[in-house]
RNA sequence: GGAUAGGUGGCAGAGAGGUCAUGCGUGGGACUGCAGAUCCCAUUUACUUGGGUUCAAAUCCCAACCUAUCCUCCA
């Protein structure tokens, strides 16, 4: 398996560091408002290529944090006259409520930052004891400038850092590089108790000690956004590493691109964000999630509603497909397939780095094939493309579920609506197909044989 | 200014020295009572610019231009 790896920019054959286990980490979401469509790419992404690492037999721990203390939530809550607390809790069962959604269920475990304040203060203790941390009069800041690998995720050099660093510098921070790792409390703020009086963590800091927590002092893989390369990621390892004298925190950096609105991120600022919730109204959780996947997982989209049209016409298809597939229970047709030939072919793609565009366009690939000869396909050449498909729908998860359905109950009507058909009975066998549409259930007259399938 | 990723047909987007990917859109056709779904044909000399290497260059080299992201919080 092929994974490019932001650390050293280049592609690398994927060795797990505990057989067939992975340990993977992926940045969260500050719970602070609501998510848009961003948040969904990165966690879509993550979530296909977790379960297709599960379908290939690995073990694997997917971890996440929740960043539930931050400026901005504290802000929020003044601004709504709530807690921050409150605020958090309600953003993060919103996360929670919109991932179930869009079927982001492969996470093993989300993680709170604040329920690791002892494992936060456990690790500033440790820098500090290391002289890799220093303690100021607003907090405790982490000296970049002791760890000669900062810069190496983001391929920058230390000095070019120093020059560049635009943070905000206070009267006795010692550089403005230097990142916080634990901020004193301000009044009405919210805190906990540490050694360095009330306060509460740094943004930085929550994931390397959830991480240890869980992991120890490294594990397999970290994925996040793009835009957390630097400086979070890079001061996680400079967190980490300064603790453990070891060479890696993560082994491969895997790293999301941006989504963009005419050409430009997605973003807060800009306002030009699309939410979740909003996009849900109109478009399928599958749609979504194929919008999403349907590109290199490292380049930057352009959200636009041609893309999310198109997306709904393939998903579409391949429904439509699936359905039809299910119908066929003749054993006539001579159009066979070469099951494990596909499925290896399917599965080298995603190894090659979890090439998802490639993969779609071969599904839809094998979508024509099966449409053109759909005509000549016996039940048990159906029953091996539904395998197929359904071996793909376990990471993609882009097959629409399918209801509880009576099938006798559409069976007669059918039959009812081709005797109205054979006596020209139009307006009466339309009513029927209609009524049944508004039902989700289709109908394709093909002949004279009839089949029928359900959508979502 | 530095770092990163790019600039391909109406649009989206593969390809990485020589056989015009693919999808969408558009036009036409087949099938159908109509519809739907599906299929077939067409839309064939696209690769930012300027140099160079080569028998041959989107593809390699050099230079330039342009775009986005990061360098402050951000998935």
């Amino acid at each position: 398996m092929i994974i490019h790896n932001t650390l050293g920019q280049r592609d690398e054959v994927f060795k797990e560091i505990n057989k067939n286990r992975i340990n993977i980490f992926v940045c969260g979401p500050t719970v602070q408002d609501d998510f848009h469509i961003g948040h969904a790419r990165t966690n879509i992404f993550f979530d296909v290529i977790v379960k297709f690492l599960r379908a290939r037999g690995y073990s694997v721990f997917y971890l996440q944090n929740i960043t539930d203390i931050d400026d901005k939530i504290i802000r929020r809550a003044k601004d709504e006259n709530k807690s921050p607390g409150e605020i958090a809790e309600y953003y993060y069962n919103e996360y929670l409520r919109l991932m179930n959604i869009l079927r982001v269920n492969s996470v093993t475990y989300y993680a709170r930052a604040t329920l690791y304040i002892k494992e936060i203060i456990s690790q500033i203790r440790r820098m500090i004891n290391k002289g890799y941390a220093y303690e100021t009069s607003d907090g405790v800041y982490f000296n970049v400038r002791k760890f000669k690998d900062y810069g190496k995720l983001s391929n920058q050099n230390l000095n070019e850092i120093i020059e560049n660093a635009r943070g905000v510098i206070n009267e006795d921070k010692k550089h403005p590089e230097d990142f916080a790792l634990w901020k004193k409390m301000k009044p009405g703020e919210p805190y906990w108790e540490s050694p360095w009086g009330k306060g509460r963590p740094g943004w930085h800091i929550e994931d390397t000690a959830i991480t240890e927590t869980f992991f120890g002092y490294e594990y397999d893989i970290h994925g996040g956004g793009s835009d957390l390369i630097f400086p979070h990621h890079e001061a996680e390892i400079a967190q980490m590493r300064s603790i453990s004298n070891r060479k890696y925190l993560a082994r491969y950096w895997i790293h999301t691109g941006m989504v963009n609105v005419n050409k430009e991120k997605m973003s807060k600022s800009l306002k030009n964000y699309i939410k979740i919730k909003d996009i849900l109204k109109d478009y399928s959780p599958e749609v979504l999630r194929f919008a999403l996947i349907n590109s290199n997982y490292n380049t930057s989209i352009e959200y636009s509603l041609e893309l999310m049209n198109q997306s709904r016409e393939s998903v579409d298809k391949i429904n439509t497909i699936y359905n039809k597939l299910k119908s066929i229970n003749s054993d006539n047709g001579s159009f066979d397939i070469n099951y494990d030939a596909y499925i290896n072919s399917f599965n080298n793609i995603m190894e090659n780095n979890f090439d998802t565009r490639r993969l779609i366009t071969e599904l839809l690939e094998f979508v024509g094939v099966l449409n053109k000869n759909y005509e000549n396909i016996s039940y048990n050449t159906a029953q091996k493309a539904l395998k197929i498909l359904d071996y793909l729908n376990s990471f993609l998860d882009i097959l629409y579920g399918s209801k509880k359905i009576n099938t006798d109950i559409i069976d007669s009507l059918i039959l009812i609506r081709n005797e109205l058909r054979k006596n020209k009975f139009y307006d009466l066998s339309d009513l029927i197909r209609k009524s049944l549409q508004d039902a989700g259930i289709y109908i394709e007259d093909n002949g004279d044989k009839t089949i029928w399938y359900a959508k979502d």
